[in-house]
DNA sequence: GTGGTCTAGACCACT
DNA sequence: GTGGTCTAGACCACG
């Protein structure tokens, strides 16, 4: 069963933290068509989130077709939702891109320590999830 | 005169476009102590924005010590202010590193897609701005 | 046997569906008095469906006294009920036109565009099921 | 200022009347582009409802890219909507006829039936609307 | 059991 | 003033 990695004092919304999740997780191939998500109530209890949170989620991902409601039985990955493929995925981190090389322009870093930054963070943060 | 860059159908609020930008140009050394800003009506003119969106910026900015307010003649930049060296500088960039690298992960992207991918838009933004 | 014709993806349910179409299939005659329906298995085998909800289909239409529970043998149409006069027919209709019409005006379409459109409508389908 | 027509006792919910019925005034020309919207508050007051479910249908029309946010000034119509051409219009009529046409099938009726009554229809409640 | 709708009321952010 | 988010809790429809 998907696992979501909520911060309740994070600025971004909680229900957008879902989305966004779940959308990757299906760009990534991590889910799959077919695949169940956790029960509004489910979530709501293990989150500590009012079943509406979670539902406006499920709501908003279902209208973007990658959720099907599966009447009574809860929602699963649409079935027409292939693995977006990696040059796609690609277009999905531009705008992070944008906003990091923008900001680093205007504090007049050059691309050089820019780059040596990111492949820093990078690094750091892969090697966490390869630790767990 | 600094001119700002401002996209009203972004989802950061106006006035921190506003206190971002300049914050970055004063850290950067673009903007030096005394340098003079658009004023409140001018620049509300300017960007078809709410006059007191913008005064709310330069107050912020005011209370980080950053602009100074002389009275009758508009806001300059603080005298106190030397240019930000540059290991500080890499510090305000990191949030925007770790919104990237975050979601480059949750894409299932490997770490050396995603610096390819930042080398390349780097290298167009900042040609960009060579060419003008 | 009669053919239920089912969208799951429809946001009509399931269950409204089956009465709808038996009981307009009784009114017009396509279905007479002591015809047979598809056992409750049968059909949600068939049509992968719940046998809960082909069952709660079936109570219903017997509530309204069409179809009629015949132990241990399945249900059948009722004995008592006549084919339905065209003219009550068309008072069964008449939602669906309600709907269509008033649609058609809140598009600012003319009562001759919408006719038009409604007979071709008509033919079309008409044609297919003399096709078959 | 644009009035709603809402059923509270309809079995289509509230927000879902709403966003029909802006679409359909957007896709007419009678709701233009840049024209305001009641406010949430001002809606919720005048129609007895609760001001989330104005905002849940405003929120779905914005994702639909009908309706524009302008922040602290309310929604107005987005400015990227041409009015929809006719014949676009009778494809968002086209679900209801195909409606009207099943059931009028499955009723046994004839196209002639079923026009004439529809031609009934829409002449009383065109008529209707001439009246006020 | 599932999700959907709605309410009443609070708090926040933006202009 | 504007809309957005979230909660707590009720009720409904569907399978």
């Amino acid at each position: 069963m998907f696992v979501f990695d909520l911060s309740p004092s994070s600025p971004i919304p909680i229900y957008r933290q879902i989305v966004d999740q779940v959308a990757r997780a299906i760009a990534s191939g991590a889910l799959k068509a077919g695949d169940e998500l956790p029960s509004v109530r489910a979530a709501a209890q293990s989150y500590v989130v009012n079943p509406m949170t979670i539902s406006k989620a499920y709501s908003l991902l279902e209208q973007q077709g990658l959720l099907a409601r599966r009447r009574g039985m809860g929602m699963v990955v649409s079935a027409d939702r292939a693995p977006v493929p990696a040059l796609d995925r690609l277009h999905l981190l531009q705008p992070a891109l944008d906003q990091a090389a923008l900001t680093s322009q205007q504090l007049g870093l050059s691309p050089r320590q820019a780059i040596a930054a990111f492949r820093q963070t990078l690094t750091t943060l892969y090697q966490e999830s390869t630790d767990e």
